[in-house]
DNA sequence: GACGGGCATACTGTGCACATTATCGACGCT
DNA sequence: AGCGTCGATAATGTGCACAGTATGCCCGTC
């Protein structure tokens, strides 16, 4: 699923075995939810994230993040620090052990956490749209680093709130998602050097033949799913 | 278009003059937006807000803009203020005049105004949804009143962003959104003992008759738009 | 050899018709 | 008289087929 291929809709249907129309409605809602891009006329295509695009969700995420800590600060209770406790104990067992999917899932999930203890649907929406963003990113320009939340960053947040330290959770939010951004940035500029690279490789003087250059000008013809 | 009540697909079709395909694609991007409520296999409804979800979606705007205002203090400049200040002038031109359209729409796009210069298409989507909702509350319970956000509110909180004072911005913007759901848990419980009402005359002695009370027993059988 | 216009093809957009299901009135029973 | 069941009706869900359009290839011309 590489950024920027197309997603035909009778193909999508073919593969997956389900109605034209069926398809439709599913692109419809990924566009609505900003994970996929729809040109009309066009198609719909896989986002090629912007570096300003990535800035703009991580400003999100740190603003959003903001207040959500300077309100959990006044309302922590017992009960919601012994979940995060809990919390960070299954990240740092995720992250010792070899599974790799689930410290992905669980780094996520302690931005969840924290904002689902506010009991207020909507917010919980919204930084769920946003991680299904940052998620897609991710997967975008970091095939190889999986973990990008470092847990003692999670940890450090929450002993910040602990300590009722408001300023403190806040600049270590923040801290936390500008890592994750910075790297994030660090990994598209390498995916920009490996496709000036690709570009240049054909016109490089190539000894044996077979450099069928004239047709299949898309990246990658057969993108699937 | 009273609250609860129903929004036939045909209906909107040949009211509208396009094709039920065409609304039912307006239904389900609404229904997205969580402006309005579906029902599988029912039909779609307007929403008829509980007194819990009023509670979360102003629960939410306090924190947005608490993160919101923390971020906006330590960017704010000169160009920036001036557009506030431009704003409140509109606002206050407005709720002096007659123009109560205009009044309700600006007061609304105080708020707007200070997520856009943060510069996040996140974060301004997410006002603009929450602002939706709040504006479908506020019809459906406020019909009367309409302008629930006062302007020397907003003044206030523009103020203390001139004065970077983070904490007084944050506590003058909670109270401001805790009264406008004051406003409108109070409006609620009016409604609802008109409700209580309505439903007790039909049982108190009718003197004269036509009390056809068997059929339409829906509130409101011809509901339209 | 390169550029521009025309044509074939594939894909998206949209209306339509049928199948499915919930709702409401009526009838019969207890 | 109240309640449960059955049938008619209307509304929703879904697949299908046609129309419109962008894309890429091919050929003719400069």
């Amino acid at each position: 699923m590489a950024p920027g291929s197309k997603l035909p809709e009778h193909r999508l249907a073919t593969i997956f075995g389900v109605s034209r129309e069926r398809v439709r409605k599913v692109l419809h809602r990924l566009v609505a939810e900003r994970r996929l891009e729809r040109i009309p006329r066009r198609g719909t295509f896989v986002p090629n994230p912007s570096p300003e695009e990535i800035r703009t969700v991580y400003r999100a995420h740190r603003v959003f993040e903001t207040g959500v800590l300077t309100q959990l600060v006044k309302e922590l209770n017992d009960a919601m620090m012994s979940r995060i406790d809990a919390h960070l104990g299954e990240e740092r067992e995720a992250a010792s052990g070899a599974d790799r999917a689930a410290s992905v899932r669980l780094s996520g999930e302690f931005h969840v956490l924290l904002v689902d203890s506010l009991k207020s649907p909507e917010l919980s929406h919204f930084l769920r749209e946003l991680l299904a963003r940052s998620s897609l990113m991710v997967s975008a320009f970091e095939p190889a680093r999986l973990s990008l939340c470092s847990v003692d960053e999670h940890a450090a947040i929450a002993e910040a709130l602990k300590a009722r330290n408001v300023e403190r959770a806040i600049a270590l939010s923040n801290e936390h998602f500008t890592h994750i951004e910075d790297r994030l940035a660090q990994g598209i500029v390498e995916r920009v050097e490996r496709r000036i690279e690709d570009a240049l490789e054909p016109l490089v003087p190539v000894a044996r033949g077979s450099s069928r250059k004239g047709r299949n000008q898309r990246p990658d013809p057969k993108a699937r799913n």
